[in-house]
DNA sequence: AAGGCGGGGGT
DNA sequence: ACCCCAGCCTT
């Protein structure tokens, strides 16, 4: 038995039941993958749910406000992949009559939808013939050929792709893309993958060459960036300081609060924090620290620390980008996880 | 071609 | 501590 029977036959026996395979609705097939993007499908099935209920139709994403969405995609990460679908739903209301495209040289035009994405839902949703190549396929082609190719290579991602391709012609496309991504995410893991129970062992060059651990083979070590993020909490007859992030950083459009940085340790008895505390918030300005944290992203490592404000005044002419809101409805915004947790511990009740 | 963009889980 | 997850966009 070749390479794409084994890993079918395998899937229709070991297969997780996912509520997006039940469906050949491009619009819901849309909504999981971009969901699934960088995500587990653990992480992101409760979002998938919620998305879904709040949102049945492409018609009532495109009706929804940049806030409801955040709002919603709260917790996720990586929040462009919401904005991106607002402007997607908005797009296919538009352009193709609220009816979501199906064919991949019309959905790799959509933003938020690159070629994985395309793939995927043209395949799922219309079995257009089109090979998804996702971090699980990588893995898998690079072990079971033995591809020593770099997978973020130039080079590498034209090989991988060619091969991906060349494998799923006379297969079905729907079912051969999600069993080989459900192969690789179940069977063919990235650690300690369960080689010695695997339908494909006998023929897999890495298994066979002792590669397992080595391949796939990815170039390039992220450097991570070190940011201290020093927030000041100001509420005075139930309303609160916010501020609205901006492009270009992280947590874009998400609200959190008035915020000094430094690219390293503030002193906070230091004259120039001081003085940077007290020219936004006056000279009679008391600070107090109420709770320090270290917050982690793929890309950066930042030091958050809290403060509440007592006595302060803000000049709302000079400082634009900060509002005071009620507390309530501080609650309903969009935030990043830090600040969320933090509303949760020390404001909420 | 390289870097930015979250949060969580596994080892 | 490091890697990876149903990747995509911008520069």
């Amino acid at each position: 038995m070749n390479f794409q029977n084994e890993i079918v036959k395998w899937y229709k026996i070991n297969k997780r039941e996912l509520p997006w395979r039940n469906t050949t609705d491009a619009y819901v097939i849309w909504l999981s993958e971009i969901i699934l993007q960088q995500t587990r499908v653990e992480q992101g099935l409760p979002y998938f749910n919620k998305f879904l209920a709040h949102f049945p139709t492409v018609k009532s994403f495109a009706d929804a406000t940049e806030n409801q969405v955040l709002k919603l995609w709260q917790g996720l990460g990586y929040y462009s992949r919401g904005r991106n679908m607002l402007f997607t739903a908005k797009q296919v209301m538009e352009i193709h009559n609220g009816i979501f495209p199906i064919q991949y040289e019309k959905l790799i035009q959509l933003k938020g939808i690159g070629e994985y994405t395309a793939a995927a839902i043209s395949s799922f949703s219309n079995n257009q013939s089109k090979a998804v190549l996702d971090g699980n396929v990588f893995r898998v082609l690079a072990r079971y050929f033995g591809v020593e190719e770099p997978i973020n290579s130039t080079t590498g991602k034209k090989v991988f792709s060619e091969l991906a391709q060349s494998l799923i012609e006379n297969q079905k496309p729907s079912v051969y893309n999600q069993a080989i991504m459900e192969f690789g995410a179940l069977q063919c893991k990235p650690k300690s993958p369960a080689c010695n129970i695997c339908p494909l062992q006998i023929n897999c060059y890495a298994f066979k060459h002792h590669k397992v651990d080595v391949l796939p083979i990815k170039l390039r070590k992220l450097k991570v960036r070190e940011r201290w993020f020093n927030y000041f909490v100001g509420i005075e007859n139930d309303h609160i300081l916010t501020k609205q992030r901006k492009p270009g950083d992280v947590w874009q459009h998400l609200y959190d609060f008035p915020l000094i940085e430094t690219d390293e340790k503030p002193d906070f008895e230091e004259k120039s924090f001081i003085e940077k505390v007290k020219n936004t918030f006056g000279k009679n300005v008391q600070i107090t620290p109420i709770l320090q944290k270290k917050h982690l992203l793929t890309h950066q490592i930042i030091y958050v620390q809290f403060f509440a404000l007592d006595n302060y005044i803000i000049n709302f002419n000079l400082h634009t980008d900060i509002k005071s809101v009620l507390l309530e409805d501080f609650e309903d915004l969009p935030h990043p996880k830090v600040i969320s947790d933090f509303i949760n511990l020390y404001i909420k009740n």
